[in-house]
RNA sequence: GGGACCGUGGGGUAGCCUGGUAUCCUACCAGCUUGGGGUGUUGGUAACCUGAGUUCAAAUCUCAGCGGUCCCA
């Protein structure tokens, strides 16, 4: 296994294949296989997602991925801001078609004319719908898994609300969102307004939710935006209000990719593979026997199997027969199983098991007496030691700088005033080789523009995924 | 947007310069062996990205396509 820190990028090439996270030998660009492990682990992450929006009054719903050019053609702003990606299906069998049909790069174009039929009166709102699906876009640079894909693994949420009031309480609420889930995936994260010329094709403003990986790379593990009454008057999303006045609502959006899987890889693995958290870990505990002279050994297994997993967790027993414990050992070590759980003779004759967490290696003695209780706690303190050993290394990468010599030779998430202009901005990134991520919402500092010594406010900058 | 490098069994590679028989590791299958940190051993399956060109002959040389990696803007 090659070496996480010093490799960087290659560590994560090679993990997510080796893991089985995904199969990158598909043969089209930036499409990739997800086999079984893979899958599981996205479709628990989405369970995490869908389970909070759910919780907030969100409704699960699926439109088309084929949008006609001309519904795409309605917010000039918007489309402008993906002509160059959009994958284009031109043509019916052998016929070309008349009106040629995109693969939806982001919905808004399918759902909005919708909005604009199901929305007739103030009662119908606010409207808090969300859709996990494959958006399309045509990448031209080298595509990555799970984090530059021409297929991606998607969340998106469309809200619509009275008035602009209405929808920055549905932004404070996304963010509240945003912190529940990403404390269950143990991912700390900062949030930026990204600046006017970074922001969502069509929004009035967008907020990004970037983290700081191990690399020193940020990582852009989700967005939402304010909308105002921008898309609503170009699609014609109008309501009645109680006065009997006819009104334009308000819209916001909410976005998040398979991005999450690839801060979860990125940020807890090590260089014996994967940590996965155990809220989203297909396989929470994996059971490998140690076969010996004891003969109850495939009967206690198979009874510490049931009562684990009746206590509702998933647990593996790790049966095969041609493989040495060590190298099982190692195995589930590398895909990344929070917990291992070891029997042999000594185990089954005592009553107890060997518990082993991935995160620290340390061994410790559980009765089966009080397995439960032992297992839950032993799950809490993992999620907490994830996410804490995460918010040490992402503060420990960002650093503070007064000038631009200092933000040239720093790596990680460079903090430095700046007064907002592009101009300054694309100074910076010029002499820096980092991205401007925007100004940090939670940090109301001052000084002076470390370019135009202007006033100016803390702004992230870094290099980016 | 510009540039560099690369493509050999499932994965990783040698061979390419100087054209002729394709190397090793790993994985996989069968057997025996072993089992508390990647057991050992015997046998077996399995590859030159695609297309065109040059040539008696192409993994090797040329061109194009597809795919991958990296750097710069």
């Amino acid at each position: 296994m090659i070496n996480k820190k010093s490799s960087g990028g290659e560590w994560y090439n090679e993990i997510i294949e080796a893991a089985s996270l995904v199969d990158k030998r598909y043969p089209v660009k930036g499409m990739n296989v997800l086999p079984p492990y893979g899958f599981k682990l996205v479709s628990l992450v989405d369970g995490i997602v869908r389970q909070e929006v759910n919780s907030y009054g969100f409704q699960e719903s699926m439109f088309p991925l084929l949008i006609s050019r001309d519904q795409l053609s309605v917010e000039f702003e918007h489309v402008k801001g993906f002509e160059g990606q959009v994958f284009w299906v031109t043509r019916g069998g052998m016929d070309p078609l008349e009106v040629d049909l995109a693969l939806r790069p982001t919905s808004e174009a399918a759902m909005y004319p919708m909005f604009s039929l199901w929305i007739r009166a103030h009662t119908d709102l606010p409207l808090k719908l969300f859709q996990i699906v494959t958006t399309y876009r045509y990448e031209t640079k080298h595509t990555r898994a799970f984090i530059r894909d021409r297929e991606i693994h998607f969340f998106e949420a469309h809200t619509a609300h009275v008035d602009i009031e209405d929808s920055e309480r549905q932004m404070a609420e996304y963010r509240q969102i945003m912190k529940n889930i990403a404390q269950k995936l143990c991912l700390p994260y900062v949030i930026n307004r990204r600046p006017e010329w970074d922001k969502f094709p069509g929004s009035q403003y967008s907020l990004a939710f970037d983290l700081i990986l191990p690399s020193g790379r940020s990582l852009q593990i989700g967005t939402i935006h304010q909308y105002g009454e921008n898309f609503a008057r170009n699609y014609d999303i109008q309501y009645s209000d109680p006065a009997g006045e006819r009104k334009f609502v308000s819209q916001t959006t909410y976005g998040m990719s398979g991005r999450l899987v690839a801060a979860i890889v990125f940020m807890h693995g090590d260089d014996k593979g994967l940590i996965l958290p155990p809220a989203i870990a297909p396989v929470q505990f994996v059971i490998v026997p140690i076969p010996g002279e004891n003969k109850n050994l495939d009967t206690y297994c198979i009874k510490l199997r049931d009562l684990i997993n009746s206590a509702g967790y998933r647990v593996h027993l790790d049966n095969r027969e041609s493989y040495t414990p060590g190298f099982k050992y190692n195995d589930w070590e590398m895909r990344g199983v929070p917990f291992r759980v070891e029997v042999g003779a000594r185990e089954a004759e005592g009553g107890f098991v060997t518990l082993v967490p991935r995160n620290t290696g340390k061994r410790k003695k559980v009765n089966v007496d009080n397995l439960k209780e032992e297992l839950e706690s032993a799950v809490l303190k993992m999620q907490a030691d994830l996410l804490d050993s995460a918010q040490k290394t992402m503060s420990e990468l960002t650093v503070q700088v007064s000038d631009l010599k200092n933000a040239k030779t720093s790596t990680g998430m460079i903090r430095l005033m700046w007064c907002g202009r592009k101009a300054c901005a694309d100074k910076i990134e010029e002499e820096t080789e980092l991205s401007c991520l925007g100004y940090p919402q939670d940090d109301h500092g001052e000084g002076k523009c470390v370019v135009c010594s202007l006033p100016g406010k803390p702004a992230y900058f870094s290099r980016t995924y």
